[in-house]
DNA sequence: GGAAATGTCTACCAAATGGTAGAGAAATTT
DNA sequence: AAATTTCTCTACCATTTGGTAGACATTTCC
């Protein structure tokens, strides 16, 4: 079946083209034109435009949880964890930044599709907030309020990966050397804020 | 001259659409039906729509800046002067959350627009990032990359109160209390990522 | 080899988009 | 009061948009 690979490139290349322009900035004639065929070949895959863009999603959110999934599994607790799963995260950022892309695009409040598709991206945020209560219970890192330092967590991230992407789009390619350096400065930095108190906070 | 306030309501009423729906999301029909105007009247205000999205820039920019200037001109230094800016940004998106959706707008890499409009942002940007520089030198914050720290920082307000636009958009109006909450909760979470190290930092 | 399914294309279409030309009302200036 | 400027509108227009109908070729199945 030769027209699967159709399929397969014309998920990966509306990945990228919802990520970077958008949902309502991408048009499907222009996103044939960078495929080389007809907007009525996409047609044909996927009924409408809003089909592709959920079918998207959900292609992307498999890449995800299976990041998750993968830094789950290596039975670490508490900071060693988080760092494990950011870590994780954000390979998959340098090596795919389209998918976060598009989940700035699928996260804007008033996504066309959010309240249809942020259910897609729910499940994973819901097992993240879990696991950080989890951990704050077993007092492994500090309390806070789990949602928000999830959400903190999240765009430290992206905005980690999108200043690279910017970088990159100015014309400085990252260098490996740049990219493991800011990697170590992300984890320094939520390694600061979510180190559990001290045991003896001594004043000024 | 009546029209002025014409003006003055469409810079308004399209900061909250681009912001809302992005650029490309943005039509004028629609933008002018939401006015209860013609489209020919914003053109008439604003040659094209880019010109229109610019003087919106230029309009939020300034906001941003008078939060910035402000909360500087209090004259305090290191955590507490980030504390006060953040907490003058923060009143700044509570009160005008459109401002902040443009920023993430216009922050996209590929906005159609960006390399023309960061130029808004990025003084401001600068300005941030050498007082953090600064305050580092100083020994008054903790040592890190600045650009990141910064863009942490950003990323944990905008984060933030889009999740209260998200709270706001499904129905639940966030309280005054839990407005103030969370507020508390991001100034923890800063300060603790902020802290300059510990003098003597005792092993477990 | 013929039939049927599969996949890509050409030919259209109605609606929406950003934008132009200029009429007409209202205020301002002289 | 006449002339001019200011402001908003109606009437169009070319282009782009997502989407439909169906021709045509290729592969798969019998």
């Amino acid at each position: 079946m030769a027209g699967s690979d159709t399929r397969r490139r014309i998920l990966d290349t509306a990945l990228a083209a919802f990520g970077r322009d958008g949902y309502a900035g991408t048009s499907l004639d222009g996103l044939a034109a960078e495929l080389g065929i007809r907007k009525q070949t996409i047609l044909y895959w996927f009924p409408s435009k809003l089909d592709l863009f959920e079918a998207v999603v959900d292609d992307a959110a498999v890449d995800l949880a299976d990041a998750f999934d993968e830094a789950a599994a290596s039975g670490l607790a508490g900071l060693d964890q988080v760092q494990a799963i950011v870590d994780r995260v954000f390979r998959l950022a340098v090596h795919r930044p389209q998918v976060l892309g598009l989940v700035r695009e699928v996260t804007r409040p008033e996504s066309p599709t959010a309240s249809r598709l942020g259910a897609r991206i729910r499940p994973l945020y819901d097992r993240a907030r879990d696991f950080l209560t989890r951990e704050m219970e077993a007092g492994r890192i500090r309390r806070s309020d789990p949602a928000m330092l999830l959400l903190s967590l999240y765009s430290a991230v992206v905005g980690m990966v999108t200043e690279l992407e910017v970088q990159r789009t100015v014309g400085f390619e990252p260098t490996l050397r740049s990219t493991v350096m800011r990697r170590r400065e992300l984890m320094r930095f939520l390694r600061a804020a979510l180190a559990p108190e001290p045991p003896a906070p001594a004043g000024p």
